[in-house]
DNA sequence: TCGGTGGC
């Protein structure tokens, strides 16, 4: 489906700084691409796609400027208007002179354009104008030299443009300030640039490291002084011993870009939960009269004494939280407050939104109205929001669902974007995996606005060992297992082998629907992550097959649909089963919201999903939850984790593994131990 | 070691 296609950039339909929408003479392409202007000649390669709205669409992978190599393309080429002073004749006659290769000639020798009569004083500007047309490439390539890979040196030259080989050489550290490389390979760069292992540039380098590898891979807001410098000496005498404490303490002093002394951030981290600090303080200071409300919001439907005072305080506070675990009621509360809400106020604007596709497809869904993703609401891409302080949303209730999922920076999004006159509730289950990126959100502000926990368990029966257990886990105890129920049980099983058979074997042999029971895993690497479970489930799999990349997809897998798609209405998540696979290249998926075709690339959209990952079996449920728990997963035993994957069960849990492994699993609350400033902030929050 | 959303 790859192809390579030589043509001119016409127009530019759509352009951000990296990524652009654009038209070559025939067809229209989209991709990253970078420092190419209207007019320039272009090859790129990439695969076709067919958008339902815009038709053919070619996504290039890989571009680049070629220069010309024939008598007949140089001319057309300096002729073409790109480069100004040059018109045809004088282009004819720089060709006949310099030859086929006069393009690269120009460029590689400042003297050539002398053997060429009429030309005198332009040469200069002309072989300037050539190289600014041929600068990504050449630019491109100094950075191949200096050891970066073809992705990163085009996004080098994306961030930092013409000086960007310049600044790589004087501080090859200057990439991974902006997460190009790792600190690693910034190392290897400079080792051959000979740059001294205690330089200032590798020490702030390295400090930094620290700190962006905390934020972005652990969550924290911040370091606490001693733990960063502690995590930076071994990061920078990881080799050998070449910085001491006292280098490191004085190259913190002076680091730009950081906030604090004893608790050490990011200073765009800082500001964020400061920021978001002010702003809830700011919407919970409103408070709204309420007028008593009817006994039957929903129709049949009684709530109680805990949901109708959730209602109650999401009417009456600027800001506040409904939190809860699985089966509580927390969608039938949220309901019946965007029912109370609109019965009082017929004209208000009610938003729904949640971090997520999927879970903004589900709320819209359960409450038979509009949802978005945060991004959606706010026109939110490239780091630029349409909607913000100067042009806040025109809401008057705004429920963020999900809102475990909901980092530091969308927080910071979406509060800004919140007028003073509206109410905003935040819904979700503080105890489920913390969010992606950065923060620890939900729990910050447990407590500092109005909070109400329901706890009264409906969707499974109060007797549940599922319920039971889940709570168990929550207080840091082993669940516990009555072999009188079949509700939850533990398989017990030491190799790692043993437990991935034992679990393949118990995902097709319990007599559920392939979509009423779930593998959940804590990887997907290694012998019981979900890659090789899903081999081994698929191992037993025969008729028509697809391969695409690493995966193969018989008829009657299960597959997960990765990247939300509203062309096809399937969100990241989704997980269906493929009944029909035509011409080795169609292939047609039934989900719970209907059948959904994919051809040629849309495949890359798909993975096997008889096992999935437990954080992306975030937000579904199932009948039946198979779950492996060995101390394999070492680094990935937690108790958020078990929590997660325990509840996302309705009638039967089974693990399969290790005590011990469950037990580490239970005690350890590390992970959701974030370090935040932003409970700390809101202390003095207005709480009633 | 796991995970999010976008663009005509």
């Amino acid at each position: 489906m790859t192809e390579t296609i030589t043509d001119t950039v016409n127009r530019f339909i759509f352009k951000t700084e990296t990524f652009a929408i654009f038209k070559l003479d025939n067809i229209v392409a989209l991709g990253d691409v970078a420092g190419v202007r209207e007019g320039d000649r272009l090859t790129v390669t990439g695969s076709w796609q067919e958008h339902p709205k815009y038709g053919r669409q070619l996504r290039v992978e890989h571009w680049e400027k070629p220069v010309p190599s024939t008598e007949e393309a140089a001319a057309d080429f300096l002729s073409s208007g790109l480069i100004k002073g040059v018109g045809p004749v004088l282009a004819e006659r720089i060709v006949s002179v310099l030859g086929p290769n006069a393009v690269s000639a120009i460029l590689e020798d400042p003297d050539v354009l002398k053997k060429v009569k009429g030309i005198g004083k332009k040469a200069p500007e002309i072989r300037r104008q050539l190289q600014e047309t041929y600068q990504v490439q050449q630019v491109v390539a100094e950075l191949i030299r200096l050891g970066l890979t073809l992705k990163t040196a085009m996004k080098a030259y994306m961030k930092f443009g013409r000086p960007a080989a310049e600044y790589v050489r004087r501080n090859p550290y200057c990439l991974t300030e902006l997460d190009l490389i790792g600190f690693h390979r910034a190392d290897d760069i400079a080792r051959r640039a000979g740059l001294a292992p205690d330089s200032s540039f590798r020490v702030k380098a390295g400090i930094l490291y620290v700190l962006n590898e905390s934020l972005w891979d652990e969550g924290h807001a911040y370091l606490p002084r001693d733990e960063l410098i502690s995590r930076s000496l071994t990061l920078l005498n990881h080799v050998e011993k070449s910085v001491s404490l006292d280098i490191v303490e004085k190259e913190l002093s002076r680091l730009k870009g950081v906030h604090g002394s004893a608790e050490v951030s990011l200073a765009w981290a800082r500001e964020y939960e400061e920021e978001i600090a002010r702003d809830v303080k700011r919407l919970a200071r409103q408070r709204f009269d309420v007028p008593p409300l009817p006994r039957d919001l929903i129709r049949g439907i009684e709530l109680t004494p805990d949901q109708n005072a959730a209602v109650k305080t999401a009417l009456e506070s600027g800001f506040s939280i409904l939190t809860g675990g699985p089966g509580v009621g927390k969608t039938q509360t949220v309901r019946a407050v965007i029912r109370a809400f609109e019965l009082q106020n017929p004209w208000g604007g009610v938003f729904l939104c949640a971090p997520t596709g999927r879970a903004a497809r589900r709320l819209s869904e359960v409450t038979g109205r509009q949802a978005h993703t945060v991004h959606k609401l706010l026109g939110l891409r490239n780091g630029h929001a349409d909607r913000n302080r100067k042009n806040p949303l025109e809401c008057d209730l705004l429920i963020l669902d999900e809102a475990s999922m909901a980092c530091l920076v969308l927080t910071k999004r979406l509060l800004e974007a919140v007028p003073n006159n509206a109410r905003i509730l935040f819904v979700g289950d503080a105890d489920q995996l913390p969010s992606v990126g950065p923060g620890n959100i939900l729990r910050d502000l447990l407590d500092k606005v109005p909070t109400v926990r329901l706890t009264e368990i409906f969707r499974q029966a109060a007797e549940s060992q599922i319920v039971t257990n889940a709570h168990r886990i929550n207080r840091g105890q082993m669940p516990l297992i009555d072999r009188s129920k079949t509700d939850f049980i533990f398989l017990e099983r030491e190799d790692p082998e043993d437990i991935a058979k034992c679990v393949a074997t118990c995902a097709s042999g319990m007599g559920y629907d392939p979509l009423d029971v779930q593998v959940l895993s804590p990887m997907r690497k290694g012998p019981v992550g979900t890659a090789e479970l899903n081999k081994l489930i698929q191992g037993g799999m025969s008729g028509p097959r697809v391969k695409y990349g690493q995966y193969v997809f018989h008829v009657g897998d299960k597959v997960i649909h990765t990247k939300n798609n509203y062309d096809k209405g399937v969100f990241n998540g989704d997980i269906g089963i493929i009944k029909k696979i035509k011409m080795q290249h169609d292939v047609l998926v039934q989900y719970s919201s209907g059948l959904v075709s994919y051809s040629g690339d849309d495949l890359r959209e798909l993975e096997p999903a008889w096992a999935v990952t437990v954080h992306k079996a975030q937000g579904s449920e199932f009948k039946a939850v198979i779950i492996p728990v060995t101390t394999s997963h070492y680094v990935m035993l937690h108790r958020n984790l078990i929590y997660t994957a325990v509840t996302r069960a309705r009638e039967k849990v089974i693990l399969v593994g290790t005590k011990k492994a469950l037990a580490i699993a239970v005690r350890n609350n590390k992970p959701i131990q974030r370090y935040t400033a932003l409970s700390g902030l809101l202390r003095d929050a207005p709480r009633r």
